[in-house]
DNA sequence: TTGACAGTCCGG
DNA sequence: CGGACTGTCAAC
C-alpha cells in the first residue's frame, strides 16, 4: 500500500502539499510533527505534517519527503485548530500562521552549497575570469555558499555562472540542512581526580611553585568550592583569579584540572522561591470576587481599573488560583509594557514559574521556551508574553489575561496573519476550555458593548492602590499664550513654571511627545518645498544627531541638504517638532537637569530600553522626554508632573479612533503622574482646550467618552457596530492600479449588500515606490461574515484571471483598526 | 514566498 | 552580447 502525506508549507499558498511516504513513516509521523520536504526545483523546506493517507494524487506523481524532523509533535490538535481560525478569519493562509506561529529556528531551510568536483581536471585555460574565481576560491575553502560565491564575483546573480561551471564538471552543488538552534553549553571547571587527595594536592602546589599565576588558578578554585559547594564556572574561575585564559589552558593541557560541559537552558529565572506577599485592599477583593463568580459560570471578564489601582495584584490571585489546580496560564501584555519591572514582580510572586515569551527574545531561547511549554515543564507554567506568544503549545489552559486589552499594538500589521491578539486570545481559551480576564484602565469600545450586552462581565476598581489621588489634570491653551507671547520654544509659561517647581521638589517630570525625531519636516521659506521620500509620498524627518533626514516607512535617508533642492536657496527651516526637539530644548530652559529621551530610536538595543528605565527610576535623569512608550504601565514613583506638548498632533490623527485613542493615550499617560501619596500634576498643552475629549480627560469622564464614542460610531457605522474589512490594493503602476481598484470596488458592490467605501488612497499613498489604495467593507453584525468571505475571495479569483492586473497585490486586514 | 524562465532594456 | 531588471508561472 502507498502511503501520503499531506502537509502545510510555511508560505503563503492556499493549497496544501501530498509527498509520498513509506509505510513505517505513516505509522510514525503525527499530525503536528516537522516535515523536512523538496519544494521545487531543489529546495527543501520544513513544512508541519497534518495528514496521512492513501489516495494517491491524480494530477502529479507525489515527490517522496526528504526527512522527519520530530519525534514527537511540536504542535498540538488545539493549536492547529486555533492556526486555522486565524486564518480562516483573517483571511490568510494557514502557511502564513505557521510561520508566525513557530520559531523561526524550528524552520530549516536548505541552503546549496558549491563543492568542487574531485572527479574532474580541469582546464583552467578554458574558464572565463569569473569561472575562474570560483574556481579558485574553492581550492582553499571547501565549500562555498551562493551568498559568499556572490561576494566573490561582486554580482547579484550568480546561479547562471555556478550551473555553467556544473556544466563543466568544474564544481557540484549540495543541499544542506542546518540546525538554527543550539542548546546553550557552560563550561565548568574541577581539580582532576588524581589530585583529590591531600598528599598529592601538596606535592601539586609544590611543582607549581615556580608558576604563580597557575598557583593562583588552583587557589582561586579552592576558595571558590568551599565558599558555594557548588560545580565552579570556567567563567566564575577566570574572574576569581584574575589570571588569563592562557594560564588555565595550560592547566587543563597538565590536566592538573579538568573542564567539563553542562548543557543549559538560557531561559528561566535564577532566583528562588521568595514569595513575596500580595494583601489585596477591599475594593480590589471585590473585584476579585465578582471575577470568580463570572468564571464560575464561563463568562470571560472585563476588569476595568483606573491606572495605578492594582489590576496586576487581582491578575496575580487569579493567575495563583489557576496553576493551584495544575492548568497553565498565558499573560498577553502589548510588547511596549512587557517591562522588567513588571516581571521581576511575577517572579517575586510565582518563583520559577514563569516563563517570558516576547520579540527580543533570540531564536534560541525562544526555541527553549517552546519546549519548556510543550513539555509542561514546570518554569512553563505561566507565560507571559507579547502577542506571538499565544501561539504557544499550550495543552492545558486554565486562564488567558489580556492587559491593556484596549492597546491597538494587539493587532498586528505587517505580514499576514494580520490578527488581534485579544480577539484570537478568545478563541484560544474558548479552544481550551479557559476563563479570559481583559484588563484596561480605559477600556475598548469593542470589550465596553460586550459587557452592555452583558457577553462579558465586568468588574470595576475606582481607586487607586494606596490612597493615592488622581493626578490633577489642566489643560493649557496654547493659543492664549502664544498671542501673549508667553511661550518658551514648545513650552507654555504654565508648564514652564510647572516645571521649574517640580523640579525644585526633587520631583521627576515625564514630557510626552507623540513624534519621534528632532522636526518632522524640512521646508524651504523661499519656495516653500518640503523635501520628500523617493519612494514613499512622505516628506522626510529631520533627525539631528546624525542631521540627516530619514523616511519612518522605508528607511530612506540622507544628508540634511545644505540648500534647497528645489530653488538653491539656502533658507531651509525646521517645521514642527519632535521628542529630539523637545530633549534639547529642555536642555537649554533647564541647564541643571538631566534629561532622557525615549522613542523608538534610543531603545533599540535589546537591552537599551531596560537602561533608560533603570536610570529614570533610580533618580539619574530628572526629565524623560518619551513618545507613545511613555505611556505604557512603567511604574515611577517619584513623577510629580506629565507634560503632553502637543495634544492636537493625537486628536487629528486621521481615523475614526483618533478620539477613543486620545482619550486612552492621555489618561494612561497622566497616570504616570503622583504614584507616591502627593497628587501628581498632568499638565496637557492644546490649541483646543475646548474639545470634548480632552474635557473627559480632565475630569477622567469614561463613561460620557464611552457613550458619546459609540453614538458617533452608531450614526457613521464604525467598528464596534459594524466589522470593517480593509482590501488594500497595491501597485507599482499608478494607472493600473487605479484602474484595478476601481473595477474590484464594483464588483464587491454587485455582489455584496454591505457598504462599500472607496477605492481611496490612504494618507500616504505611496510606500516604498508602491501605490496604495484602500477599499472598506462595513460588515453589519448581523451579516454573515464567513458568507462575505467567500464572496470576496471569488471575487478576487476572477480578478486574478484578468491578465493586467496580475501585478496587483491584494492585502486583506479583518477588523481593521 | 521562491526560483526559473522568457522578454526587454541598456551600455560597451 | 552579457548583465540587470521585470513579469509570469508553478511548486506536490
Amino acid at each position: 500500500m502507498q502511503w501520503f502525506l499531506d502537509v502545510v508549507l510555511p508560505i503563503p499558498l492556499e493549497r496544501r502539499f501530498t509527498y509520498q511516504i513509506t509505510e513505517e513513516e505513516a505509522q510514525f509521523i503525527k499530525k503536528g510533527m516537522r516535515i523536512a520536504v523538496p519544494f521545487g526545483k531543489s529546495k527543501i523546506y520544513t513544512a508541519l505534517g497534518v495528514e496521512a493517507h492513501t489516495n494517491a494524487p491524480e494530477a502529479y506523481e507525489a515527490k517522496p519527503i526528504y526527512q522527519i524532523l520530530d519525534e514527537t509533535p511540536l504542535a498540538n490538535e488545539i493549536q492547529l485548530k486555533h492556526w486555522q481560525w486565524i486564518a480562516d478569519y483573517y483571511m490568510c493562509t494557514l502557511g502564513e500562521v505557521v510561520r508566525t506561529a513557530l520559531p523561526s529556528a524550528f524552520l530549516l531551510e536548505s541552503e546549496t552549497l558549491i563543492l568542487p568536483n574531485p572527479s574532474s581536471v580541469v582546464d583552467e585555460i578554458k574558464l572565463k575570469d569569473d569561472e575562474f574565481l570560483i574556481f579558485e576560491a574553492l581550492q582553499h575553502q571547501s565549500a562555498l555558499k551562493i551568498s559568499e560565491a556572490e561576494q566573490i564575483v561582486d554580482k547579484k546573480k550568480v546561479l547562471p555562472l555556478i550551473n555553467r561551471l556544473v556544466q563543466k564538471n568544474v564544481v557540484l552543488l549540495k543541499e544542506e540542512l542546518y540546525e538554527q538552534y543550539r542548546p546553550k553549553q557552560v563550561t565548568f571547571i574541577r581539580l582532576a581526580s588524581q589530585y583529590q587527595n591531600e598528599i598529592q594536592l601538596e606535592a601539586l602546589l609544590e611543582s607549581l611553585s615556580r608558576a604563580p599565576q597557575q598557583t593562583k588558578v588552583v587557589l582561586a578554585l579552592f576558595q571558590l568550592e568551599s565558599k558555594t559547594r557548588k560545580p565552579i564556572l570556567q567563567k566564575d574561575l577566570l574572574l576569581e583569579s584574575g589570571v588569563s585564559r592562557g594560564v588555565l589552558k595550560s592547566l587543563l593541557e597538565k590536566s592538573v584540572l579538568e573542564a567539563y560541559q553542562i548543557q543549559q537552558d538560557r531561559v528561566g529565572y535564577k532566583g528562588g522561591d521568595s514569595r513575596s506577599k500580595v494583601v489585596l485592599n477591599s475594593y480590589q477583593e471585590k473585584a476579585l470576587a465578582t471575577i470568580q463568580h463570572n468564571f464560575s459560570i464561563g463568562k470571560t471578564t472585563l476588569l476595568h481599573g483606573v491606572t495605578s489601582s492594582g489590576k496586576t495584584e487581582v491578575y496575580f490571585k487569579c493567575i495563583e488560583g489557576v496553576i493551584e489546580e495544575g492548568r497553565q496560564v498565558l499573560y498577553l501584555l502589548p510588547e511596549i509594557a512587557l517591562t522588567s519591572q513588571l516581571i521581576g514582580r511575577l517572579q517575586d510572586y510565582f518563583g520559577n514559574k514563569i516563563t517570558v515569551y516576547h520579540s527580543k527574545y533570540s531564536v534560541n531561547e525562544r526555541v527553549e521556551a517552546w519546549k519548556n511549554v510543550l513539555q509542561r515543564s514546570e518554569k512553563a507554567q505561566i507565560v507571559i508574553g507579547a502577542r506571538s506568544s499565544l501561539f504557544l503549545p499550550f495543552s492545558d489552559l486554565g486562564l488567558v489575561v489580556v492587559d491593556e486589552e484596549h492597546e491597538n499594538s494587539f493587532k498586528q500589521f505587517d505580514p499576514a496573519p494580520r490578527y488581534h491578539a485579544r480577539d484570537a486570545a478568545l478563541v484560544l481559551a474558548t479552544l481550551h476550555g479557559a476563563n479570559c480576564l481583559l484588563g484596561s484602565a480605559t477600556p475598548s469600545l469593542e470589550s465596553m458593548e460586550n459587557v452592555k450586552k452583558e457577553k462579558y462581565g465586568y468588574a470595576r476598581i475606582q481607586h487607586r492602590f494606596g490612597k493615592v489621588l488622581m493626578p490633577d489634570v489642566k489643560l493649557v491653551d496654547l493659543k492664549e499664550a502664544t498671542k501673549r507671547k508667553k511661550m518658551k520654544g514648545h513650552f507654555s509659561e504654565t508648564l514652564f513654571l510647572a516645571m521649574e517647581a517640580a523640579l525644585a521638589n526633587g520631583e521627576q517630570i515625564i514630557l510626552f511627545q507623540n513624534r519621534r525625531g528632532f522636526s518632522p519636516i524640512v521646508a524651504c521659506t523661499t519656495c516653500g518645498n518640503v523635501t520628500q521620500c523617493p519612494n514613499c509620498d512622505v516628506s522626510l524627518t529631520y533627525h539631528q544627531n546624525r542631521n540627516q533626514l530619514r523616511c519612518h516607512y522605508c528607511g530612506y535617508h540622507m544628508a540634511l541638504p545644505l540648500s534647497c533642492p528645489a530653488c538653491g536657496s539656502s533658507t531651509l527651516d525646521k517645521k514642527g517638532f519632535g521628542t529630539e526637539h523637545i530633549e534639547q530644548e529642555v536642555g537649554q530652559l533647564f541647564p541643571q537637569t538631566k534629561v532622557g529621551r525615549m522613542d523608538l530610536d534610543t531603545t533599540r538595543g535589546k537591552y537599551a530600553f531596560e537602561k533608560l528605565i533603570n536610570a529614570f527610576t533610580h533618580q539619574e535623569l530628572d526629565v524623560l522626554v518619551g513618545s507613545q512608550m511613555v505611556v505604557k504601565g512603567l511604574d515611577f514613583r517619584y513623577v510629580g508632573l506629565v507634560g503632553v506638548m502637543d495634544a492636537d498632533s493625537l486628536l487629528n490623527f486621521p481615523d475614526y479612533r483618533a478620539h477613543e485613542r486620545t482619550f486612552q493615550m492621555l489618561t494612561q499617560v497622566a497616570g504616570r503622574a503622583g504614584r507616591t501619596q502627593k497628587q501628581g500634576k498632568v499638565l496637557i498643552q492644546t490649541y483646543n482646550p475646548f474639545h470634548q475629549i480632552l474635557q473627559q480627560v480632565t475630569t477622567n469622564a469614561y463613561g460620557e467618552m464611552f457613550e458619546q464614542q459609540q453614538y458617533e460610531r452608531e450614526q457613521f457605522k464604525y467598528p464596534p457596530v459594524v466589522r470593517i474589512i480593509k482590501i488594500t490594493l497595491k501597485d507599482k503602476d499608478f494607472n493600473k492600479l487605479n484602474e484595478a481598484s476601481i473595477w474590484f470596488a464594483q464588483s464587491l458592490r454587485n455582489v455584496l449588500s454591505c457598504p462599500v467605501l472607496g477605492p481611496e488612497f490612504p494618507p500616504i499613498a505611496r510606500i516604498r515606490r508602491d501605490y496604495l489604495k484602500n477599499i472598506l467593507l462595513k460588515v453589519s453584525r448581523n451579516q454573515s461574515l464567513p458568507q462575505t468571505k467567500n464572496s470576496i475571495k471569488r471575487i478576487e479569483k476572477s480578478f486574478n484571471a484578468i491578465s493586467k492586473y496580475k501585478s496587483v497585490r491584494l492585502i486583506y486586514n479583518v477588523d481593521h483598526i
